[in-house]
DNA sequence: TTCACTTATTCGCGTATCCGAATACATTGT
DNA sequence: ACAATGTATTCGGATACGCGAATAAGTGAA
């Protein structure tokens, strides 16, 4: 493992953004945030096809924001970090107060 | 201003977080947390073209993540929401303990 | 091994994003 | 009005992304 240096880390930082600006993996890592579940669950749960859930646990996978482990015939999933939740929590924070300052312009 | 239902909230949220997932843009937002830039300023500061740097700029805008506002000839560019960079720091521990426990596997 | 089940990958296509270059638009001073 | 400076937009091409459909690959039971 080397140790990365800043433009590397920088690289890592964005690809770590890049995963979380799509609404299936958002949904996916807010799931995972109630508890650990497996590929074919996780379909059921968002009405989503399985091949498409798989590719979107393969980028939160590369990012490490989730770890999976075999389980039997099945492949559980996790939250590698539960900060993250607490970071996609803090946006909606942002977001909410964002538009309560345009509510009030407009009143 | 209409409030959001909970599909637009998600979208919003999504849209945030696309936001963060381009360097240049991340770069921008910690410039602007030294202090309020004008748009020739980032470009010198990021050695970036200004038309590149005011498209970036548009987006942040558009997210509520920077607001701007005329000072004579310039326009001025200032976080609209400091704890963007807490998140953004949130995300750099996460990396770096994600980093320091692949280290520890392969030690 | 063969079947049933679960997960991962590939292919093709439409769409979105990013950038450089050129240019339009806005503001101030002369 | 005109010139100079600062900012925003458009255009074109390259690249990256996301999805549906089909299929490959891994696992456990009979």
């Amino acid at each position: 493992m080397e140790i990365p240096n800043l433009a590397e880390l920088n690289l890592l930082h964005t690809q770590i953004c890049q995963a979380l600006g799509d609404p299936k993996r958002i949904q996916i890592l807010y799931a995972l945030n109630e508890q650990p579940l497996h590929v074919t669950a996780l379909a059921d749960a968002l009405h989503t096809p399985q091949p498409t859930i798989s590719r979107h646990l393969r980028v939160l996978r590369q990012r490490a924001l989730v770890t999976s482990r075999r389980e039997g015939a099945t492949v559980v999933y996790e939250l590698a970090d539960y900060r993250i939740i607490e970071i996609l929590d803090m946006m909606r924070h942002i977001l909410r107060d964002s538009l309560a300052r345009q509510s009030n312009i407009l009143t």
